[in-house]
RNA sequence: GCCCCCAUCGUCUAGGGGACUAGGACGUGGCCCUUUCAAGGCUAAAACCGGGGUUCGAAUCCCCGUGGGGGCACCA
């Protein structure tokens, strides 16, 4: 089943480090769901933990989202009907929503000490229990306990767990998850500095700014319950809760981790991705396709082909690892659908990145060259360097033709360079044919004149096809580098 | 220790009681095409974690194991 009503949804990282492809795919999903109901797709910061606040990586976030073609409605940058959309700037939303608990008589101010928490925490380890917190303020008469907050004692707000029953979450792709009252701990909402946890502001916020479904990382599973509790606690009716699969690491043992990012040739952080010479449209390919699917056939998609075709019913609950091979194979998908300008236009800085000099306009013609012959846009560096360099530094001993002399591959390039010579310039059809006609009468297969004069022009053993690059060169570059060639081998020889 | 989730080829997955001699893709091997490398075409090997049920019939439903993952903070 489709969603039909508008959802509003949001991707809400926190601040606290790179931002990687996990969260990378749980914002393109957000999106797609947002963007095929014409509704609304936001970017809230959950930096209400100071400690652990890490300066430049909200800029990593919004611009790997930007590169991934994922925009936002609303954000910390843009604004927004619930403006602001950082919650270190709502601090006074949670804490009113805080009270009005306590009020209730669904939450209770707790003025136990970090130092009592820890103790009993540890006794409880070395007993094989659970961690609990005990209860103690709990049963605190509410006048005594108002009138130690009014003295300034340092204290929390802790939520009001029933003390038996069952609460029953619903998750949108596993069902119904039904878990024990008493499993569930008293959590801290607000900290003792006046801060909320993410169980009070990921709550409040959602509810306030309207989000109609919440999809978020499995990691959330295990304080589920508590957060429907909340939700109940506030009389507030329930959002469609979507959790979805973490990734694995590619070895399939183990969640993806930043070690992850060094071991291998690929990254777990987008924006490497994107220095490494992946497109975006890969990448989104790739991460879509990473707990979800559309058939059992279609495989390629744009972002709009997602947008289209994006269902909820069709995730996958289980975990996934990640195959770097396959983006690699989108990668190349995506290179090759490209049109030839747009091509160009992603190689000049990848060149320039090299330290090439070259303009786009260059480039332009060596495109379709190249195109389905490239994984990664830094692979055309390798592949076509030696067309913007003054000249290529052969080795004799590569010019030497397969199952041939010095000699006789110095006859052939002569041959070669007296035949391009009397050209006045190089067009395609004829240059083949002729170059396949002196391979005849020369007895040579034209695999054999061809390797030797690729060597000569291009220095290298792999290349674009061999006479699109001669012409592309131009006949100046091409003789020089030819006879060049023959001097080597002459003096090889 | 306790709680929660998950379980089909090496990997991503299709499959939602009979259409399954279990389909596709990546990767791997072979062949074809071919001026190199690619791309493309064809082809091969490769999986229902185990055990009990339910049913005329189970990859599909239930239970128990096992395995994997996640969580148990004044982090998110």
């Amino acid at each position: 089943m489709t969603e039909t009503t508008p959802a509003r949804v949001r991707y809400a990282p926190s601040p606290t480090g790179r931002f990687h492809i996990g969260g990378a795919r749980t914002a393109l999903y957000n999106y797609l769901l947002a963007r095929q109901t014409g509704g609304q797709f936001i970017i809230r910061i959950e930096d209400t933990d100071r400690k652990r606040f890490v300066p430049g990586s909200e800029q990593e976030i919004l611009e790997s989202l930007n590169w991934l073609g994922l925009h936002w409605d609303e954000g910390p940058d843009l604004g927004g009907p619930h403006a602001p959309y950082r919650q270190s700037e709502r601090v006074d939303l949670y804490r009113a929503h805080a009270e009005q608990l306590v009020e209730l008589g669904l939450a209770y101010f707790c003025f136990c000490s970090p130092e009592r928490l820890a103790a009993m925490r540890q006794d409880l380890e070395r007993r094989k229990q659970p961690p609990h917190y005990d209860g103690l303020c709990r049963r605190l008469a509410p006048a005594e306990a108002a009138a130690r907050r009014a003295a300034g004692e340092s204290h929390v707000v802790r939520l009001k767990v029933p003390e038996s029953g069952r609460t029953t979450a619903v998750d949108r792709l596993r069902g119904e998850i039904q878990v024990e009252n008493t499993s569930l701990d008293d959590v801290i909402l607000l900290k003792s500095d006046g801060l909320p946890v993410y169980h009070l502001a990921a709550m409040v916020d959602d509810r306030l700014m309207g989000i109609t479904h919440v999809l978020r990382s499995s990691e959330w599973l295990p304080t589920f319950p508590l957060h429907v509790l909340i939700y109940q606690a506030f009389g507030w009716e329930q959002p469609v809760w979507v959790h979805l699969s973490v990734f694995l690491n590619p070895s399939g043992k183990g969640k993806m981790s930043k070690r992850d990012a060094v071991s291998g040739a690929s990254s777990i952080y987008p924006l490497d991705l994107r220095e490494q010479g992946y497109v975006p449209e890969a990448v989104v390919n790739w991460l879509a396709l990473m707990g979800w699917s559309y058939d059992d056939r279609t495989e390629v998609f744009g972002l709009e082909d997602l947008v289209q075709r994006f269902s909820l019913d069709r995730l996958n609950p289980s975990p996934a690892a990640v195959n770097y091979s396959k983006l690699d194979h989108f990668n190349g998908i995506h290179i090759r659908s490209l049109p030839e300008a747009e091509l160009a236009r992603r190689l000049a800085p990848v060149f320039e990145r090299h330290r090439i000099s070259v303009t786009e306009a260059d480039l332009v013609p060596l495109a379709p060259l190249i195109q389905e012959r490239i994984r990664t846009l830094d692979e055309a560096v390798e592949m076509a360097g030696f067309m913007f360099g003054e000249s290529v530094s052969p080795v004799a001993a590569d010019l030497i033709g397969p199952g041939m002399t010095a000699a006789a591959s110095a006859a052939a390039v002569r041959r070669a360079q007296r035949l391009i010579g009397e050209r006045e310039r190089l067009e395609p059809e004829s240059l083949e044919a002729e170059l396949r006609g002196l391979a005849e009468e020369l007895g040579l297969k034209v695999g054999q004149l061809f390797t030797i004069l690729r060597i000569a022009v291009t220095g290298q053993r792999v290349s674009p096809p061999l006479i699109e690059t001669m012409v592309l060169l131009g006949r100046e570059q091409v003789l020089e580098r030819v006879a060049r060639a023959g001097d080597l081998l002459e003096d090889a020889g």
